[in-house]
RNA sequence: AGGCGCGUAGCUCAGUUGGUUAGAGCGCAUCCCUCACACGGAUGAGGCCCGCGGUUCGAGUCCGCGCGCGCCUACCA
């Protein structure tokens, strides 16, 4: 038996029971339980190189409440914490901080050490990928700390022992044993074609990474010759790509243009022959109804190349910058050379933007055709309101530059992955409309390949033939044994390391994997799919994956591609979705914005449990307002539980000092069997809404009935329970009283996990037992022993005869306790019935003077069980 | 432009399969230090349930059409 302090002091508390639930290791996945025993968490790797705020604590918090229902329902949890340190965040922020990059093709070198001033110096040191590796683990380490801080402060009930980061071996194994599991499979092939570019970072991305952004651009009014005579006006709002052009199209049924398909145009500036075609994607709307094709501009660009079968004119680099060319030579013919090499000689090495100006410039000057009169450009560029597709990480639109990447055959398998998604629950269910629409929409593979140093390296080489080109059509894969490998330090088999980047030798597939063909992975990097069966079998497919709804395209998406790829199956039975925390403009809270709130002060300034409270509030899939208010409610009822927990273990001691303490069969009394009777109720809908996944509903009927308990029934109990002799009546009242607390602590221990296991400490604990969050989830069946009430509405009786005294005193500006002289109470027979057996506890609880009360029959006002009225004693005695 | 979601008290949100008089908390007002709690308690005021039609004995709830907000997707010449 403890001692109760006499105040909530909830750092002191909190401090405690973390530290306490270390030591117990309570939140320990056992694995030698079957699967059908265990509930298998897929949780986020949050990237740790962002910053934290209140949005991880709102999700991260759902997914606990849900975890903490499940134990005490007896699960063996597996709920492990993966931290997402691969990809381009981490690289950004190691290079800044570190002064470094990555050099793929340097050796490693076992004696480097990172310098964490590096970031300050002037000249950047190149490291091997290796060495770079692992200067991001060093940096990363801190970030996870401050992760594993939060939780822990949070009171997350992770089990520590099970972490992985997206960069260790382990992840770099499962990451390439998928990637040779879909060679295998037929799903993965390489191919050079265009492909989303972006020019900062110089990498390729996938459809899923691309953004929409509006922007203002200018149309661009060309003259265009056509060949027997004519000309021709094409509105471009990118005329650097005038070299570029392979085409001019408009719509078939566009009449004015219908006597031109067939015949060809001859381009400005470039003086290049191309044919005039019909095409469905032409607006003849939009501009002049006639635009032009370039290789490339965009996506209609792209496919409309592909069906051509025309030559591409590559004008823009890697790094955005206009390419050399020689005009007048395949693939750039052109009727005047000389006048052509001089315009793009003027553009060569500018980057786009620069390059669109100073086309304009040329073809404002000039840039007519031979024979012409005037310049090519007309008029004054027209301002148009365009979106442009971006990287969501870059700040230039992406261009679509020929390059050769791997990609993952998605499009042809549609029909099976809408399937697979129709086979998960997804919590709220029209989320499963968003995977539905994405899956329909898709129109490319998914590109896994990154040109960027930190990441999963492809277990790729190629053989490199004798004049020196690599032989991509025959790659070489690693042996799956020797996993994982780096293919710009580790050696093909069957090659020796001497013949590296030599005639007849090999040569590394220099490219890393994307982020998402890791993350994909969660479920089969915890299960230890492909390395451990056994482990695979007790924990896939896994029970949820929580995460928020804006990743649905991508996260969600591409792990359920790969766990049907590689298996057929689904990786998990429930996807639970988190809303956004909204600023008080309802905005979406993101870095970027500037508009976070950081988590740290909320939590000392409220309490966890407050704060968790919030989140807790918040319905799945739901958007939520940041509102300072509700971490008060979350606090004031942390207060309250622990204040009304004192009340109640007082009045257990006392009866267990005098006379022992009464176990559940002495639960008799009218208004302890209604309370009991509402408890079966609550416990009921409260586990109705946990197995749905609905906390927030849970919350709500525990918590109203919970204040109920504090505001109506402790009053009414109060003084029958204070009574000096042991009576059943008093009996019935501590009973009750034990049986209440014992009930909402354990329902609400998954919300506050703090205050509750603190009050359980004090007289539930058990030897073999000691946290409430391993205590059995209350059940209706627990008091299965004690009666049902005789009557229905007896509780609900009582609290309004008791609610009516209070209000005539708060009225009379009297004091709770002042003595009623005179009750009146007037209903139908039903009610006074039910009110009958609970009349002296509501007499005691409003102090009316013996005698005082009349009770007659006659009609209730409506909605209300009783006509009540109140006179009070002309004075408060002594 | 299509799809999904949302619109209820000043604010943040509940409102099950349609069913008497639409709920909670915060905030506000008035009052009360009573032996669990002043980090508290009691009581109260406050709603054209976005608008217009429809179905129904009955609509916050179902249907249609609008309006506003958010997100997803598509528009990139």
């Amino acid at each position: 038996m403890s001692e109760i302090p006499n105040t909530y002091q909830h750092h002191e508390i909190e401090d405690k029971w973390r530290q306490q639930w270390q030591a117990w290791g309570i939140y320990r996945w056992d694995p030698s339980l079957p699967r059908d025993a265990t509930f298998v968490v897929d949780t986020p790797p949050p990237t740790v190189s962002g910053s934290l705020h209140v949005g991880h604590v709102f999700s991260y918090t759902h997914q606990d409440l849900i975890v903490r229902y499940q134990r005490m329902i007896g699960k063996n949890i597996a709920y492990p914490m993966g931290w997402d340190d691969n990809g381009l965040p981490t690289e950004r922020r190691v290079q800044n901080l570190l002064g470094i990059r990555c050099n793929p093709t340097l050796p490693y070198d076992p004696d480097w050490r990172p310098d964490p001033s590096g970031g300050k110096r002037k000249d950047i040191e190149e490291v091997s990928r290796r060495n770079f590796i692992e200067a991001c683990a060093v940096v990363t380490a801190e970030d996870e700390k401050a992760f594993e801080h939060l939780w822990r402060h949070l009171g997350l009930s992770l089990d520590w022992s099970e972490q992985y980061a997206t960069i260790d071996d382990h992840c770099r194994r499962i990451s390439q044993l998928s990637f040779l599991d879909l060679v295998e499979r037929g799903e993965v092939y390489n191919v050079e074609s265009p492909t989303m570019w972006d020019i900062d970072f110089k990498t390729a991305v996938a459809q899923a990474e691309v953004e929409d952004r509006p922007r203002q651009g200018l149309f661009y009014d060309l003259r265009f010759g056509v060949e027997g005579g004519g000309e021709l006006l094409i509105a471009t709002t990118r005329p650097e790509l005038l070299g570029a052009c392979i085409a001019v199209v408009a719509h078939p049924d566009d009449e004015r243009y219908q006597p031109l398909f067939g015949k060809h145009a001859i381009t400005p500036l470039y003086g290049a022959r191309v044919p005039i075609v019909a095409a469905e994607h032409a607006d003849p709307e939009k501009g002049t109804g006639i635009l032009m094709v370039c290789t490339f501009g965009d996506v209609m660009d792209v496919e409309w190349w592909k069906a051509s079968g025309l030559p591409v004119k590559q004008l823009i680099g890697r790094d955005g910058r206009i390419l050399p060319a020689t005009i007048g030579e395949a693939p750039y013919p052109s009727v005047d050379s000389a006048a052509g090499q001089r315009a793009h000689d003027a553009l060569v090495g500018l980057p786009v933007g620069r390059a669109k100006s100073r086309i304009a410039e040329l073809l404002a000057a000039d840039g007519s055709l031979p024979g012409w009169d005037g310049p090519a450009l007309v008029g004054e560029p027209k301002p148009t309101d365009q979106i442009v597709k971006f990287y969501e990480k870059g700040d230039r639109p992406l261009e679509f530059v020929p390059t050769r990447q791997w990609f993952i055959r998605i499009l042809d398998h549609k029909a099976e992955l809408l399937a697979q998604g129709e086979k998960i629950q997804w919590h709220p269910a029209h989320m499963k409309t968003r995977y539905a629409h994405w899956v329909e929409g898709l129109n490319q593979d998914w590109c896994i390949s990154r040109q960027r140093y930190f990441g999963v390296p492809f277990p790729v080489w190629y053989r490199v033939g004798e004049g020196g080109e690599p032989d991509f059509a025959r790659p070489l894969y690693a042996d799956t044994a020797s996993l994982p490998v780096d293919p710009l330090t580790d050696t093909p088999p069957g090659f020796d390391e001497a013949q590296r980047d030599l005639p007849g030798g090999f040569t590394a597939d220099p490219d890393v994997m994307d982020t998402w063909a890791t993350s994909s992975l969660t479920p089969q990097i915890q299960s230890h799919w492909g390395v451990d069966p056994e482990r695979h079998r007790r924990l896939f497919p896994m029970d949820i994956r929580p995460q928020a709804h804006d990743i649905i395209r991508t996260w969600a998406f591409y792990t359920i591609v790969k766990a049907w790829m590689h298996e057929g199956e689904i990786p998990w039975y429930h996807v639970v979705l988190s809303g956004w925390i909204l600023d008080p403009d309802r905005k979406k809270m993101s870095k970027s914005k500037g508009n976070v709130v950081t988590p740290d002060d909320l939590l000392v300034e409220y309490s966890s449990d407050a704060v968790r409270y919030w989140a807790a509030r918040a319905r799945l899939g739901t958007d939520t307002a940041f509102d300072p208010g509700v971490f008060k409610i979350g606090k004031r009822l942390s207060t309250k539980i622990f204040n009304a927990s004192r009340f109640v273990l007082m009045q257990l001691d006392r009866a267990v000092g005098e006379g022992g303490m009464p176990g559940v069969d002495a639960i008799a009394d009218p208004l302890d069997l209604a309370l009991v009777e509402r408890l079966r109720g609550v416990v009921d809908q409260a586990t109705r809404s946990f197995e749905a996944f609905d906390y927030a509903a849970a919350l709500q009927v525990v918590e109203d009935s919970f204040w109920s308990f504090c505001d109506h029934y402790l009053e009414l109990v109060k003084l029958r329970s204070y009574a000096d002799e042991d009576t059943p009546g008093r009996r019935s009242a501590v009973a009750t009283l034990g049986l209440a607390l014992r009930t909402f602590l354990r329902l609400l221990a998954p919300f506050v996990p703090f205050v509750t296991e603190e009050v359980w400490s004090w007289r539930f604990a058990a030897a073999g037992q000691p946290s409430v969050h391993t205590a059995p989830w209350p059940r209706s069946a627990e008091v299965e022993a004690v009666p049902r009430p005789e009557h229905d509405g007896t509780y609900e009786a009582a609290v309004e005869v008791l609610t009516a005294i209070r209000g005539a005193k708060t009225v009379a500006q009297k004091s709770l306790r002042w003595p009623v002289a005179r009750l009146g109470i007037r209903g139908p027979e039903r009610h006074r019935e039910a009110l009958g057996p609970v009349l002296e506890d509501v007499l005691r609880a409003g102090n009316v003077e013996p005698g005082g009360v009349v009770i007659e029959d006659g009609p209730s006002p409506e909605g209300e069980h009783f006509a009540v009225e109140v006179e009070l004693a002309a004075e408060m005695p002594g």
